[in-house]
DNA sequence: CTCGTTCGTTAGAAGTTATAACTGCCGCAG
DNA sequence: CTGCGGCAGTTATAACTTCTAACGAACGAG
């Protein structure tokens, strides 16, 4: 049926006229919605109420996306894809773990119900696509290679081995249970340091930009560079 | 116009049948709210779904709620009002910061999507009613008493002081700018601590409830023992 | 027993997602 | 340049939702 396309589907810059219309109204599709999602949550995202803004009625949006929820997957993959991107710049401009801790709050700060949409309240049911895992593990992995030179490793690891029995358990189990990432050959004490980095850095960011340190007089930014300056410190 | 009140609307027990009617079918709309959300998330409330569950139709539930939205409400403000009773229970048993960390982990664990109404992503114009904000306070005046007889005062103020610049200033930071949970009696150290619990534990939870743990073959729990126990631990 | 308050009902407005069927125009093949 | 296939966008419609309005019925206090 479809056999006799004159040229090759690329989805970039040399398509058919038909194709560029096309992705050019999904990503205008996907600003409007970006601009609801920060005004509304991602909860409060209407396809009638873009298609209104855009000028045409209702269903004609269906023909750019399946349905809400495939939109809504869509502006999730960009999420990670847009962290992953800023990570990855980061460490490419010779960012280390610090760096890329700052990295991760103005990416936060930018949009919040964009890093909600990624680290937020999940819909119980739901699952993710495989390849926004993938982008996920990718993530990981720039974590992992920003904590691996911190410190010689030997003398942080036992370190923090003998300071903390605890500790030293955890990391075996690191190493052991160590399929993260596609099997990322990192050390356990850097095992270690990324996922203390991940959950410690999330812990005050969601906080934040939940707005439960509003009221209480804190200075974010200051909580967050102290605990970035422990977190890179050798323990 | 109401002053003719045969007796006290007190609530509780004692109350006029109506009334002792209402508050109960309240609760069980209240029920049947919860298992919804446990199901679908709060964005997957319906009060028709209630309304259908209970056998009667619609409109019916609008005597006993005035909104959706007041639902959710009062459904944050329970939980809210459970987290903090959990957390003076546990203190009252005589736990210390670690005894109150586990009773967080338990709770949150207990019913996820509790967990993610209290400190999940809110909704961008919400704004919480002021009793709300007065029990999280009660809760963060609960975790400032169990973080303040942790080690000497003076001792780990030195300690922290002396390792880290940064910790100085954000310690000075809290002093200062500290009208946290009414102006707590609570030293420095022990505002900074609490912060912590809070920050630290809250990261990994709310991470390990979103899912963001699996596919990685990695125990929560062990995670959040570790964490707890360095957190604890004078630094 | 009577009467007012409350409860629950149905009807309906205004909104949503999503499907089906129809029109009109774009743009590629010949 | 022409013709026609396919895609865009339209309306109509179904099945939802929240929420208001108006009505009947039951309950309980006096």
């Amino acid at each position: 049926m479809n056999e006799g396309m004159g040229r090759m589907a690329t989805k970039g810059e040399g398509a058919t006229p038909r194709e560029r219309y096309r992705t050019q109204l999904r990503t205008e599709i996907k600003e409007r919605a970006w601009e609801q999602i920060a005004a509304s949550g991602a909860s409060g995202l209407s396809l009638n109420a873009i298609a209104r803004q855009m000028g045409m009625s209702g269903p004609a949006l269906y023909r750019y996306f399946a349905s809400r929820d495939d939109l809504i997957t869509e502006l999730v993959r960009d999420a990670y894809r847009s962290l992953a991107d800023t990570m990855r710049d980061a460490a490419a401009s010779g960012a280390d773990l610090a760096g890329l801790g700052h990295a991760l709050r103005t990416w936060a700060l930018d949009d919040p119900q964009r890093y909600f949409l990624v680290y937020g309240t999940p819909v119980p049911g739901y699952h993710a696509p495989d390849d926004i895992t993938t982008i996920a593990s990718e993530i990981m992995a720039g974590l992992l290679d920003a904590a691996q030179p911190a410190g010689d490793p030997a003398d942080a690891s036992a370190d923090a081995a003998a300071a903390d029995p605890d500790e030293a358990r955890l990391e075996a189990h690191l190493a052991e249970h160590g399929q993260w990432a596609a099997d990322h050959p990192a050390a356990p004490p850097a095992l270690r340091r990324a996922l203390s980095f991940w959950t410690r850095l999330h812990g005050i960011l969601s906080l934040e930009l939940a707005g439960h340190f509003t009221g209480m007089g804190l200075d974010p930014a200051l909580l967050y560079d102290t605990e970035l300056q422990q977190l890179t410190r050798r323990r």
